[in-house]
DNA sequence: TAATCGTGGCC
DNA sequence: TGGCCAAGATT
């Protein structure tokens, strides 16, 4: 049997990585802001972002009572600002609606924005030790690996991805049997160079056994990013982030050459709520003039 | 389903 | 040096 449960929680015990969100004080809510902005920004950057916004936003609704430029400034350059505004969102839905309490159901969390079906089962597993698969990246591949016996997994799909790691589940300790599986796809089991050698489950990993054969699925979907609309955006949302007053277009107009590409992304903003223009016509981060 | 949405570090 | 990668969600 790969992934052995116990194999895997004694691991954890003793090599997991002392996240704040990990720790037994960390309420709900702080899980659920880590799991936001965990997806698809590493650890090291969501981590002193991660203590500024407990601290200043302790409940659901402190955050709700936040402007939304105030949120996209504590943001920072975390990237994808559109979940700080969903975040915001939902910590207004859980404040008005729940009684200030981050929901337990993993239907109700998924009902709620930003909130898809991975974050939802996290939310129900590491906050609440609730049993239900939980599937990132990293744990689709150590499946892929350990189990499949492929170099890495294939296009996601979530109902068979849920599949696969519903039937190694533990009735016991089902959140940190998780997490253990998280844990070893982000420092074991990694995507570039894994380090086998330092694997719990190195003896029966089909991967292994297989001789470790390269993936053969279809090619991945590598995304640019230089030139993209994404950089546009990002470089007009910086400099609105980096003024307290509001700016005039001018200034936007700076920061790229391609005036039609600027313009579209502008508006993309505005039609996003990632900026506002004031009655002047001036540009500024929302809610905040 | 596939494209879109930021940012920065690493090998 | 630049492609690859990082705890996804939404449409």
């Amino acid at each position: 049997m790969s992934l052995d449960a116990q194999t895997l929680i004694d691991w954890f015990a003793k090599t997991a990585r002392d996240l704040p969100w990990r720790r037994p004080e960390c309420t709900a809510w702080g899980v659920l802001v880590s799991e936001i902005m965990l997806q698809q920004t590493p650890v090291a950057r969501v981590e002193p972002v991660w203590h500024e916004w407990l601290a200043r936003w302790p409940k659901p609704s402190d955050m709700a009572a936040a402007s939304h430029g105030e949120v996209l400034r504590a943001w920072g350059k975390l990237g994808y600002p559109r979940r700080a505004l969903r975040l915001h969102a939902a910590a207004q839905a859980i404040a008005t609606d729940r009684g200030d309490e981050v929901p337990h159901d993993v239907d109700t969390l998924l009902a709620l924005p930003g909130i898809g079906a991975y974050t939802a089962r996290a939310v129900a597993a590491f906050a609440y030790g609730k049993k239900c698969p939980v599937v990132d990246t990293n744990v689709r591949r150590v499946v892929a690996r350990a189990v499949h016996g492929a170099g890495d997994a294939g296009p996601p799909s979530t109902t068979k991805d849920m599949n696969d790691v519903e039937v190694l589940l533990p009735d016991e300790k089902a959140a940190v049997y998780s997490a253990a599986l998280m844990e070893l796809g982000a420092l074991v089991c990694t995507a570039r160079t894994p380090r086998c050698a330092d694997c719990p489950v190195f003896d029966t990993c089909k991967w292994q056994l297989n001789g470790r054969p390269a993936y053969d699925g279809p090619a991945k979907v590598v995304q640019k990013f230089a030139g993209t609309d994404r950089q546009v955006r990002g470089l007009l949302l910086d400099v609105l982030r980096g003024t307290s007053e509001p700016v005039e277009k001018v200034r936007l107009d700076a920061v790229w050459s391609d005036a039609g590409q600027r313009d579209r992304c502008l508006d993309s903003l505005l039609v996003d709520g990632l900026v506002e223009q004031t009655a002047g016509g001036l540009f500024a981060l929302p809610g905040e003039h």
